[in-house]
DNA sequence: GAGAGCTACTATCCATTGGTAAGTAATTAC
DNA sequence: GTAATTACTTACCAATGGATAGTAGCTCTC
């Protein structure tokens, strides 16, 4: 066993981390899903088609430009879709895919967890808080 | 019905909205959960307890400020727990608490979702940069 | 026909966040 | 005394995200 340095493992270990980054997709894809814009406007889509101006109302606190931005990054990955229809004014229409359908079970899911393990979150702070004070 | 101008009904309507933020817990713990480096830690850890400096070998890319960062606050949410070995040099574990491992089980899926349908949405995208061309 | 209003966005500016890289503490090994 | 270990801080800077204002195209009202 030749010698190496602590150095040249740690460069052997990016390095091999790195290529597993570049070779696993996975990573970047849950990278994306894991936007807190997504997962609200995935779980807003999941009942039905909405309207442009609707999301924007039912999702509170979104900006247009974040709006935009994040349905524009969901139709290109093919999880909803867009629909225009030129009326006047004009009226844009966003909807699940199946594919988005078969992820808004997901996020659901898990904004389903979020609702029901509120409280033991909400008891897990204040006795952190408690024993750590700042 | 007072005549009403379209800026106090946009008012109104986010001073609605922005109350019913404040009253629904599940946005911000949604928020909380959506974060890249919350759903990659919470998979590692998934099957078995790790520490600190293998939690940064495994997940490639991540800076030990945000991986202390996301630990501390996992650790407050009671997600996760901290155990410190006062051996020489120190020793950390960290390791899914019972809460920790009810999420694990639904991000694991959203991480099984990425894998599985990683071709479908690189399709889409290739479709999507064909038909809408820079 | 002038102004307000509607929808679905852009554009701009600025505060916050996140990444990079270097430093720290306490101790052992050489 | 120098290097190495682990588990972090800290400082700096680029990039991201949020608030706000503006745009286009048409209609409706007065």
């Amino acid at each position: 066993m030749p010698t190496t340095t602590a150095a040249q493992r740690r460069e052997q270990a990016r390095a091999d981390y790195d290529a597993f980054l570049r070779e696993c997709p996975t990573n970047q894809l849950l990278g994306r899903l894991s936007d807190k814009w997504v997962s609200l406007v995935v779980a807003a889509l999941a009942p039905g088609p909405m309207r442009y101006s609707d999301l924007g109302r039912k999702i509170a606190g979104v900006s247009p430009k974040m709006l935009t931005q994040t349905l524009r990054t969901l139709e290109r990955d093919g999880i909803i879709s867009r629909t225009v229809t030129p009326s006047v004014p004009v009226r844009v229409d966003y909807a699940l895919t199946p594919l988005g359908t078969s992820l808004a079970g997901l996020l659901t899911a898990v904004k389903a967890w979020a609702e029901t393990h509120f409280d033991d979150v909400r008891a897990a702070r204040e006795t952190y808080d408690t024993e750590n004070p700042a």
